[in-house]
DNA sequence: GTCTATATAATGATAGAC
DNA sequence: GTCTATCATTATATAGAC
């Protein structure tokens, strides 16, 4: 029942109750999931629980304004972290610390579904975009032939595997979670270079036909091939 | 409020309360998620919500069974589909009708996580690591040089984007989401196919780096090169 | 602005009649 | 075996005092 402590360096007293309990809601949300009752965001804010009715009225407004701000800070996060391209996707979230409380947030809010799902994954696949787009430009990935659905599938991809690694996970914290991605990281970025290297199938017979049953002919011009743009 | 009309071929009201209550049950919680509550169950199987008690005690006793039987018709579905390899992963969940029903339940059931999304997982990736060996043995699929987290990734992926995007379906009815997989399979299939035989990066820079990194290196022998195993 | 006390609604589980 | 009626719990939301 610890009293939220820090949000962006400044002392928990110094916020309004409102902003504490926003900011409660969010790791309380985190933690444990979007029914997290009033009582527990209420103990966390070191309020009571019918504040919360009076400044946000019904739950659903108080979840909405903790999306809201949960998206804000995670392009926040973005913007910083263009200093250290480490990774594709949201390898600058997979750290202790805060922002794990936000990486899991906005797991939980594609689990729980809905509208905000839709939100949530639409920004990630904007950021996966730019940075495709990005990556394309400067000769480290090929083109697609259909690079939006490359974006969107890609994203998918990553986002339900980390959330089926999630769900799987016996201790669902947010710290926990962090902790079990950089031990299970070690065994699938081999995988994952294999796979963005060198492929799966052993040959180019069936994207060939399928090229040709879309009514793309693989042109040797056209085609992206295989080590033409080694960086 | 509709009753169960068949399972198996046989009609409803052949079946005991119990037997009809299980499979209300697994449609409810495939249609509605496990929350679905005993009133829903017990309208569909044609029963009152005391006599759920009553056969099986406790909520997590009734889906405990459904969690089984569930199992029992995927593996019963799995071994009939030898007949048609359509594709690698569940394609053959993937059509209208009571499949619908079983894939959608094993979404939810890893959707709801703990112990039984941990079990689900674990039958996906038995069944996904007996088509790899089965692809890499008859040359169809690159081996991989660690070929369990391999197996092990590409099913967490692939059952974590359908999550995904059952998630961000507007209407999770288990009908619609298989519908919304054909309309949506059609765009995915280019960038899968693209990444499985081309890859994503330009170059083995990556990956000879980090074979290098870890003291395996990169062999010609025992390297699984590109077109020397063309099918 | 903040708290205490309470209304209201839904659910899983129980008790006992038939 | 099956049903009806009820209990106990939990959570959101309200009302009104301070």
């Amino acid at each position: 029942m610890r009293i939220a402590e820090v949000s962006h360096g400044r002392p928990a007293s110094d916020l309004t109750a409102r902003a504490r309990i926003r900011d409660a809601a969010i790791e309380c949300f985190s933690e444990g999931g979007f029914d997290a009752p009033y009582r527990t965001i209420a103990a966390r804010a070191g309020v009571s629980p019918g504040l919360i009715t009076h400044h946000f009225g019904t739950k659903a407004a108080l979840r909405s304004e903790c999306d809201a701000e949960a998206l804000r800070r995670y392009h926040a996060l973005k913007t910083e972290a263009i200093a250290n391209p480490s990774g594709y996707l949201m390898e600058n979230l997979a750290v202790p610390g805060p922002a794990a409380t936000l990486l899991v947030y906005i797991l939980r809010a594609i689990h729980a579904g809905g509208r905000p799902a839709q939100d949530f994954l639409e920004n990630l696949v904007d950021h996966v975009r730019a940075v495709m787009a990005e990556s394309v430009a400067s000769g480290l990935v090929r083109p697609s032939r259909d690079e939006e659905m490359r974006v969107r599938y890609l994203t998918s991809q990553t986002i339900g595997a980390m959330l089926v690694q999630f769900l799987t996970t016996p201790d669902q914290t947010p710290d926990a979670f962090v902790g079990s991605l950089h031990s299970s990281q070690r065994g699938t970025v081999l995988p994952t270079l294999e796979l963005f290297t060198e492929g799966l199938l052993a040959s180019r017979e069936m994207l060939d036909d399928y090229l040709e049953f879309v009514g793309d002919p693989p042109s040797r011009a056209g085609r992206p091939g295989q080590g033409d743009r080694t960086a």
